[in-house]
DNA sequence: ATATTAAGTGAGTGAATACTCACTCTGGGA
DNA sequence: TCCCAGAGTGAGTATTCACTCACTTAATAT
């Protein structure tokens, strides 16, 4: 299934296409996919307007089309070598280890699209026709990784008896607070190098802000 | 201060500029500021498109209008309300009851008024006239606060040694981390009421989700 | 009653913009 | 060299939409 993505990403995509794709969202994620219009983006892809709709039938199709990198960038990565991290080498290693190396990387990814993300996550608010496949294929493959990992260390006894869900839902939690915050208002939550709060993050995670109950 | 911006509030909001703000935040909620239309917010406003320039110069003012009850919605009760519940009640009672109240008092707040905050939020993210008022204004007070319960309880001994700003973070991570990803994935992660799941949060915020290190 | 003012209206306007289409260019096959 | 297919173009078009303004209505004062 994640190869037929590839195939279709390599047929498809020739030197213009990925020239627009690129070009859509850095103005989408700029402007918003309303406060975008056609010309800019083709200015930005320096390619003329009425090439946009040799490739894409409506602007809309362009946002609609940017699902696929975007499952591309995230997915693949994902199951390959993070799971391949968390839950092979990972398996024996101290979970403070893998969950900092899990959201090192996630947040790189992240950091690396955000223009990406940001466009999608937004647009998908506003358009059905975006957040139906992210909630039927994007989210089942990240839910069902990180519950497998928080399971396994469930039933080793080494996270407590929460929910399953719950576990995950605050992993993802810190990790997207952190995110947002600090993009947000830099001025405000940037406080260190991304390394280093990954590692508070973690530790708060696993041991909570409140002294030893000792 | 405040009681500058009531004024300014009672004055100028008759009865049909308060019905045009109302319908601007459902309308603007649903399709976004540049997805949305004046006829559609006139429509939904039972009033003539020609009204609503009668009271916003511009779209645009309307938009930057959304602030001042924002505003005085969050600050006002959160340093009347809350601000008493901690710093005074809240001094001699535990953190973790204080926190719970604290987090299920602005989760409510936050839900009721979720369409003016998503508005104000996702927009400000393409307005700078948003934003800066939000930075100079809203953060510094809501930041003053917690920080200021934070220490204390840092100084007290009750939370470990992060720096404060961190601390508060992440207290703004966890409630951010649930209220997106429930409102946004409901059929993933709406896994209880929002007392119980507030409890969990906070007992996760306290002591983590490793099983004890003893 | 009448005048005065303010509040509200909605048809009209001009600018903007997504999309079309008749055309041009280019590279490779005969 | 000539031809052709198809990639690329950009001026043109039809529509949409924020905003205007000449007017109506309602309320109050005189």
């Amino acid at each position: 299934m994640v190869d037929n993505n590839i195939k279709e990403f390599d047929d498809e995509l020739s030197e213009k296409k990925l020239k627009i794709l690129e070009a859509a969202i850095k103005v989408f994620s700029e402007k918003g996919f309303d406060g975008s219009r056609t010309s800019e983006i083709a200015k930005e892809a320096n390619v003329a307007e009425g090439t946009i709709f040799k490739y894409f039938k409506t602007k809309k199709d362009i946002l609609l089309s940017l699902l696929l990198p975007l499952t591309l960038k995230f997915i693949k990565p994902l199951t390959m070598k993070s799971a391949e991290d968390i839950l092979n080498k990972g398996k024996d290693e101290p979970v403070d280890e893998v969950l900092k190396r899990l959201l090192y990387d996630r947040l790189h990814l992240v950091k690396k699209n955000m223009p990406l993300v940001k466009t999608v996550v937004i647009e998908s608010l506003y358009h059905e026709e975006l957040l139906v496949p992210i909630k039927e294929k994007l989210a089942p493959q990240v839910l069902e990784l990180l519950d497998g990992y928080v399971n396994y260390h469930k039933e080793k006894g080494d996270f407590k008896d929460y929910d399953t869900r719950f576990i995950t839902r605050t992993i993802m939690s810190m990790l997207l607070g952190y995110v947002v915050l600090s993009s947000a208002f830099p001025e405000f939550f940037s406080m260190g190098d991304d390394e280093n709060e990954i590692e508070r993050i973690v530790d708060v995670l696993l041991n909570g802000i409140k002294n030893g109950g000792v």
